[in-house]
DNA sequence: GGTAGTGCGTGCGCCGCGCACGCATCTCCT
DNA sequence: AGGAGATGCGTGCGCGGCGCACGCACTACC
């Protein structure tokens, strides 16, 4: 196959190889299984569902639910509903845009804050502990090669 | 940070890094996005709901579908369902285990396979489409770190 | 100042999902 | 050999999330 190169440089084997991983990645990562066993514990109102919108509020800062819809990859309505309630649960609240009084922003809470920073840890730990086999310098690589992927890559 | 060591010898920063890179991945990786871009045109019965177990079919070979449902990550039930679309589209076919007359192993027809083919070159080609302006060399060292990190991964 | 446009929350119908049941078949023990 | 428990499969059912579309509040523009 070392034979079989294309204009950009790159073998097509690759793009399979990869392709192979994701999918197996990517069906180990549902929300129905990674995501549940990562919120378990946290409360009632922190679960697989909820999780996205909390995770993306975090990582964005205070947005609206139309803002925050693409970006969770639901409806519009999907993030209103969860959104009430993480703010039952007292995750987050409503502020009323102060330029456009239609407009309620969505913002964290400090137990909001708390409960994200819990979840990153989790996460982190999680990763860490089987990247802790890696030889020295790999797992930095791998880093910024993925986050290279995801910055520029198919799905940006 | 650069002090901030830990016994395994990687930073745990690596691990939020990773984290965060494959939030974003998983977020633009579901099915309601991605699996449904890329069944589009394929017909009525390969859409996002049944390409999980096509795929996993088509990676382990002949299987029941008790033994497909971890694998594509649902309940056995609907392993069941999925299959039974995908059969009367003529992508697969139940066959009779000869040893044990209970089961149904589940396997892919010749327009199966080819729907198979597609579908992995169309992804293939995705991937490779924004793979191409990297560093010879970089794109295959990725796939392999990738490929470890799901074999010997938290994710395994 | 009035009309079209925008943002938000919510009711509704649809669909996938997990649980549990029934039937067919296998296995093992006596 | 034969019966009892175990196993595999398909299916009915209730639950819950999702997308669409509507109504209301407010804004922007003419």
């Amino acid at each position: 196959m070392r034979r079989a190169r294309y204009s950009c440089g790159v073998e097509n084997e690759v793009g399979h190889e990869i392709a192979e991983a994701l999918g197996i990645l990517l069906r180990r990562t549902t929300r129905a299984q990674l995501h549940k066993r990562l919120t378990e514990g946290m409360g009632e109102a922190v679960d697989e569902v909820t999780y996205p919108v909390l995770s993306a509020l975090a990582r964005t800062g205070p947005r609206s639910a139309a803002e925050l819809a693409p970006d969770a990859g639901v409806d519009r309505s999907g993030v209103t509903r969860r959104a009430s309630r993480l703010e039952a649960a007292g995750l987050i609240r409503r502020e009323a845009d102060p330029t456009d009084r239609r407009a309620h922003l969505l913002v964290l809470t400090e137990e909001g804050e708390a409960a994200v920073t819990e979840l990153r840890a989790r996460l982190a730990a999680h990763i860490m502990r089987s990247l802790s086999s890696w030889p020295p310098g790999e797992a930095e690589s791998f880093a910024r090669q993925l986050r290279r992927f995801t910055a520029e890559g198919p799905f940006a």
